[in-house]
Formats: C-alpha cells, structure tokens, sequence
RNA sequence: CGCGGGGUGGAGCAGUUCGGUAGCUCGCCGGGCUCAUAACCCGGAGGUCGUAGGUUCAAAUCCUGCCUCCGCAA
C-alpha cells in the first residue's frame, strides 16, 4: 500500500527511515513547517523533513491541515497514512481523505498518557513499563481503537531522550508486524480499555525541581525532563538545570536543597530526610559541567530551592 | 537590533567597582606518613588572564571593535 507518513521530531524521524529501511512504499512526507530556533531565530526544517529530504521522498511542510493542502496531499494517492508526533490535531475532513484511514504510533500503552508527552510524564510518575501503540486516529485525543501494543520496561535510569529513541525502534518493529495485516485486510480494531490517563505538553513550570519531595521523586522529574525542557531550580536567585541525578542513601543529615560534598559525591537533601546525587548540572550562562566541578568553584554553605 | 550572563594554568571558580606583573577548590607529577587508601603532610610543574587595537610609567582590571559559549524569552 502506498503510505502518506507525517511526523515532525527526530523520533518521528527514526521511524520514517525505519519504514524505508524495511521496503515500505512512502510516497510523501507530511511534517510541520520549519520553525525559528534558537536565540538567533534560525530556520530550521524539523527533524523528519531533514529526513525526508536525505530519503528523497516528497514531503509536504504544513502545521494547518487546509482543504488546499489535503488536495495536495490526494494527489500522492496514498492509502493510508502514518502518523508519529506530527503535532497537528485532525479534523474529520482529514481523516475522511484517506480510505484506509490514519494510523497512529503513540508512545504509551493506551489508554494510560494520553497526549502530547506520554513518555516524559509516564518517567515523571515513576512508571516501571510503558509501550508503544498503533491505533486508527478519530476526533479524540489519542482514543481510537488499537490495532496492537508492544511494552517495554523503563531502565530506572533512563532518561525521556533515551527511552524515545528505544520506543522509536520498538515502535518500527510493530509497524513491521502490523502493517502486513493492514494490507491484507487482515487485522482487527480493539477499542482501548483500562486506566486512562493525560499527558499534557510539558511546559517550565512542570520542570521546576521541589526539594522537599523525595530524592526519587526528584530524581524522575530530572530524567523525564531529560532532553527537554530539562529540570531547573534557583541557586542564588539564578536558575541552574540539572540533567543528571540519581537518589542515594546517605548517612549525612541535609535539609532540603543543602548542598554537600561526601568523597566524590555531590549530594542534595530532599523531602523526608531522603538525599539525591548531583551528577550533571549546568548554571546560569555556563555550559554543562559534572556536578563535582561545579562544586569545585563553589565557597561556603550552597543551598538550592 | 527580544532580555541577560560568561570566556583567567587540565577542570570549576575568585580577582575587574578604587589599574601596580595572579589566588582558591580540585586534578596532575615527585616525596613522606600508613598494613593500606579516594584520607593526611611536604614539595613541584603548568597561565602572553578569548582576540585586535587604544589610554597609561604601568592593564586580567579603563575605552573601542571583533570572535566565541551559555541561560531566559520566542
């Protein structure tokens, strides 16, 4: 079958060459259009179109699914299409446009995370198993029903970039075992059932770090905030992210965001009288050093909030 | 011209306000103590203070341009 593919991260990306890698007939990429990034407002096409272009496939940049656009689309004259992070929400008239409908690869097992961020907010809630799924899209928010599920186990020191870019490949592989039954006919819809849950796009708030919760609760917020948009507290009334920590026992008494040195450990009181490990932190207008350097240039008593 | 911060021996920092040839915490090398050590003690190497120019008797410190890195905001 002729397959429309639209994504948008380097996630989305990695299942794209995936699919090519494996003999599926993509004949367009759909991705959003290039946006401006950092402080010098660069324009820079998205990861998948990036891929697309490598790939030599024709790709379609729009973050608005505009009649006008969806014509284009038409004249691929695909069968179906696959979505992965796209970003875009569908309306009826999208989906309507293709006779075998849009397929979803969402990052949870379905119905738990709903959303934009399933696999950061599943690391934030301490989640041990995640999975990926494919499911046909409708007009809810990630409710369709399933064509099928593969789970994995969450590393307990695995960080949101890490455990992606592991789902990404899973998520590949349950294309390659779906896909066939798709076009045979051959497959069957379940609706989804269990626990639902939403995984809201997170935001900077969501990463402020809390030192009077446990070291592990602290700890999976810093991983699941991992590569973005990276937890951050206040040192000295200056932000300070920290990339890396892990939840320690440790004999030494600290109040909440008081900062010391144990051998080469850098260790910060939590909640509860639980202690975390610093391990990679990055402060304000410096670039990212081990926690111990950073303490290395540090005097006197440092305490985090 | 979105706001702001930084570039000082291998690492992280102080010193810049009030110019006078560089300091701290580590690392490294050598020696000592010790059953032993990541602990402790002694000694040592290593820096044209991002770069180009200017002011001055004298510039890491003051002035100007440039390069470069980063946080926030988008």
């Amino acid at each position: 079958m002729r397959i429309l593919f639209a994504g948008t991260p380097a996630t989305a990306a990695t299942v794209l060459e995936g699919l090519m890698a494996s003999g599926h007939e993509v004949v367009a990429v759909l991705a959003r259009e290039d946006s401006l990034v950092g402080r010098k407002k660069v324009l820079t096409p998205s990861p998948v179109a990036v891929a697309a272009d490598k790939l030599s496939l024709p790709i379609i940049k729009s973050s608005k699914l505009t009649p006008e656009v969806l014509h284009s689309i038409s004249e691929f004259k695909a069968d179906l299409a696959i979505v992965v992070a796209y970003g875009v929400i569908l309306k009826q008239d999208a989906l309507d446009s293709f006779a075998n409908g849009w397929f979803n690869l969402h990052f949870s097992h379905l119905p738990r995370w709903r959303g934009a961020a399933p696999v950061q907010r599943a690391i934030q809630a301490g989640d041990s198993e995640i999975g990926v799924s494919l499911f046909k899209i409708d007009t809810g928010l990630d409710t369709g029903p399933v064509l099928g599920v593969a789970d994995t186990t969450i590393e307990p020191d695995e960080t949101s970039g890490e455990l992606l870019a592991r789902l990404a490949n899973i998520g590949v592989s349950l294309l390659n075992q779906e896909l066939p039954r798709l076009y045979s006919g051959n497959f069957v819809l379940t609706d989804q059932d269990g626990e639902v849950s939403i995984a809201p796009k997170l935001n900077r708030e969501d990463a402020r770090i809390d030192f009077s919760k446990r070291g592990i609760e602290v700890s999976n917020l810093v991983r699941a905030m991992n590569p973005e948009p990276i937890a951050w507290c206040l040192r000295a009334d200056e932000s300070m992210r920290v990339l890396r920590a892990r939840p320690v026992e440790s004999s030494i008494e600290l109040s909440p965001g008081e900062v010391s040195v144990a051998g080469d450990k850098v260790l910060v009181g939590c909640g509860d009288g639980s202690t975390l490990e610093l391990l990679e932190v990055q402060p304000a207008s410096k670039n990212v050093m081990s926690a111990y350097s950073w303490m290395n240039g540090q005097s006197g008593k440092v305490v985090l909030e």
